[in-house]
RNA sequence: GCCUCUUUAGCUCAGCGGUAGAGCAGCUCAUUCGUAACGAGCAGGUCGUAGGUUCAAAUCCUAUAAGAGGCUCCA
């Protein structure tokens, strides 16, 4: 039966080949020039026209706008740009015939397997599976991968063939695969196809690379249950993720980045250096910050301040907890109320609280303390205000997803005529602070109303339109790179965010500029104009770090610890060649900390070397080696961790020294 | 919460049916040393927890907790 749907499509498709064989079409190439080739050739032959390398090399084809096949035939004048590794198109069908191989493979170790989806991501791919009565376990990897290599060395062509809508339900009727029934369900009637690679066929868009023997390395790196179209309430399949390469180097280079990156994991770091912690006892999810890293983040805190007092931003502090009224007027309570910590009653009084999962509440009934002029606005309130959320226990992951956190938060109260301009000092400050750490690789998206559903959101749509306009001219005005997202926006208003990525790629969400329509209208908020009338004010929501757990997570990373000279704990340490020493040492100390200068001294009965190596694990910028000849000419011999010795020095050159350092930045 | 994996000394890990091991860290002693690990000794674990199988369990089975990689959700 399924046989013959393809040889039926199959051999029309040749007739109709055969029938324009001898008509030639114009190929535009990148380059400019047009050249003309039979109907019916194909990207993978004119690459053969240009060179036999490059043909070598062809993955996809990029024909008019779409990615092709690269052996599929073109029938017209269009134009025509090849794709190979080089290209994120050409990986992409890589990844995605990879996973097809996988397929493959899975189908003929474990017959009767049911298959979801299997799409190329930013690193390799995966294949969403449905074992049935099969246990799988990571054990099976190697079994699975042999045999993949096994077939990729078979040279097995993806063969392409549109079929009807019915044929492929009925195929995938018969072959008993829910999963792809449900996605052919969904696909217009015109545009379905199938693609075959040895025994396996699957239902798939393409485009797919010429044959298997591309795929020269293979690795199978991780199983995890998802969800069948990421809904809970749905069976969970088993996802395998892998990733394959053109040659086996590229593997062994990319096996390595990930041992590398695992070195930069903030959790690692933070326990060697001794940053932060968690407690069973405490509770998952609850960091706890030791004196470093408590010093770091206070400086954090600190720069943030300074930067926002400049910028006309008042700092304020509230609670920790909260009466449930407050939640109910900000309608916390209907979204939040059963997903949530659960309240907190008073013994007698039998008052209900909650532990606030966000700061905006508070800020409302400040703003609402006494009547507000339009001549008092912008009002922007700033707290580092910790907030406590329930997570899933399964979804804790080390400072970047946890309970509690602090929030570098702030709310600007603003006319509908100063929100773009508050954006835009909004932008200025987290663009100023990524600068100023090094953030280099980050994006930053635009979340606007989906467009054809505007019902679901709240506040006017002359609003909605001038607060969109305004976010996108605001970043447009500051040079940002942004995509801009629609049906992102959160019900309240739209949204601007920042990602920055952490050391193995992933990618978190930092800085935060959201307006909201929804609690100034719940809180009844107004002020008075120059027309002697009430209005509604604007809110914005802001946090440019997004949160100190996150934002410290991402910088250990970055910096691999290895903390600008202004934000490290420790900025020095004295390392007394013997305890000999020990006086000069002391008095060295106190020199540096009168300069405002911090670190200390390891009078341990090290030998030198010992000390030196201690100090460049533990990242310490500098290290400063005291012995005869820096006590007698009161000089010092400078250490830079990791770049070795600097020389000796006054110890006021070491001080000028590390306050222009410092002071690049600030 | 769900799927897969992991859990042995403060840390990193070996042992995988037959009396608990190593390196580092710690402590004591010795050493007073010049740019990435001096030496000697000591101490440290009911092998995550609770059951079970077995003559015998760190090792096999079951349950449970915590952690990791994902899924859903989110700063």
């Amino acid at each position: 039966m399924k046989t013959e749907i393809f040889y039926v499509s199959l051999q029309s498709f040749l007739d109709y080949n055969i029938e324009f064989y001898n008509t030639m079409i114009n190929i535009s190439l990148p380059d400019g020039s047009v050249k003309q080739f039979a109907k019916g050739t194909t990207a993978l032959a004119i690459a053969r026209s240009i060179s036999e390398g490059l043909a070598r090399n062809v993955l996809a084809a990029k024909v008019g706008d779409q990615v092709w096949d690269a052996d599929r035939p073109i029938e017209q004048d269009t134009s025509l740009v090849l794709y190979t590794w080089a290209d994120a198109e050409g990986k992409a069908a890589f990844w995605h015939s990879s996973a097809h191989l996988m397929a493959e493979a899975i189908e003929s170790l474990y017959p009767g397997v049911k298959f979801g989806i299997g799409p190329h991501i930013e690193n390799g791919f995966y294949y969403d599976i449905d074992f049935m009565d099969y246990a799988i376990s990571s054990d099976d990897f190697k079994k699975i991968e042999d045999k993949i290599m096994e077939l990729a060395a078979q040279k097995q062509t993806f063969l392409r063939t549109p079929v009807t809508k019915t044929e492929a339900l009925a195929y995938f009727t018969q072959k008993g695969d829910e999963y792809k029934l449900e996605l052919i369900a969904d696909l217009p009637e015109d545009a379905i196809t199938f693609y075959k690679t040895g025994d396996f066929l699957d239902l798939c868009r393409g485009p797919h690379i010429p044959d298997t023997s591309f795929i020269k390395a293979f690795k199978l790196l991780s199983l995890a249950g998802a969800y069948w179209r990421g809904d809970e309430k749905r069976k969970q399949l088993t996802r395998i993720y892998g990733i394959s390469f053109p040659k086996q180097k590229e593997l062994t280079e990319y096996l390595n980045f990930l041992e590398e990156a695992k070195k930069r994991d903030h959790r690692k770091i933070g326990k060697d250096l001794e940053l932060f912690m968690f407690s069973q006892k405490v509770g998952g999810g609850l960091p706890i910050w030791l004196p470093k890293g408590t010093a770091l983040r206070e400086r954090l805190e600190n720069f943030l301040k300074k930067v926002q007092r400049k910028a006309g931003y008042q700092q304020v502090m509230c609670p920790h907890i909260g009466n449930v009224e407050l939640y109910k007027t900000s309608g916390h309570y209907d979204k939040y109320g059963k997903d949530s910590f659960q309240p907190i009653n008073t013994p007698i009084e039998g008052e209900q609280f909650f532990l606030k999962p966000m700061n905006c509440p508070h800020h409302c009934e400040i703003y609402k303390n006494k009547p507000r002029s339009y001549k008092d606005l912008p009002l922007r309130f700033a707290e580092f205000g910790t907030v406590y959320r329930y997570e899933q226990s399964g979804e804790l992951h080390g400072l970047t997803r946890v309970r509690g956190f602090t929030q570098d938060d702030a709310h600007i109260f603003c006319t509908p005529d100063q929100l773009q301009d508050e954006f835009k000092g909004v932008i200025d400050i987290i663009l100023y602070i990524f600068k100023t750490l090094d953030f280099k690789n980050f994006t930053a998206q635009i979340s606007l109303r989906d467009k054809n559903d505007k019902v679901k959101y709240i506040g006017s749509d002359e609003n909605w339109e001038k607060a969109e306009a305004a976010i996108i001219e605001a970043a447009a005005e500051k040079g940002l790179n942004t995509v801009i997202e629609y049906g992102e926006a959160a019900f309240y208003g739209p949204k601007l965010d920042f990602m920055v990525k952490d050391a193995i790629g992933r990618k978190w969400q930092l800085g935060t500029v959201q307006v909201d329509y929804n609690l100034p209208e719940r809180f009844d908020l107004e002020y008075v104009g120059a027309d002697n009338q009430k209005h509604r004010p604007i809110m914005i929501h802001r946090a440019p770090f997004g949160s100190m757990e996150r934002f410290v997570a991402v910088l250990i990373e970055h910096t691999g610890g290895k903390f600008p000279l202004w934000l490290t704990p420790e900025q020095f340490i004295i390392l007394p060649i013997s305890d000999k020493y020990a006086a000069y040492a002391n008095k060295l100390k106190e020199t540096l900390e009168a300069a405002d200068l911090r670190g200390s001294i390891d009078d341990r009965s090290e030998k030198t070397g010992k000390k030196i190596r201690d100090a460049e694990l533990n990242k310490i910028p500098y290290m400063l080696i005291v012995g005869e000849k820096e006590e007698a000419e009161a000089t010092i011999s400078v250490r830079k961790q990791g770049e070795g010795d600097l020389g000796t020095m006054s110890v006021n050159d070491f001080i000028t020294r590390i306050n222009q350092e410092v002071n690049q930045y600030l």
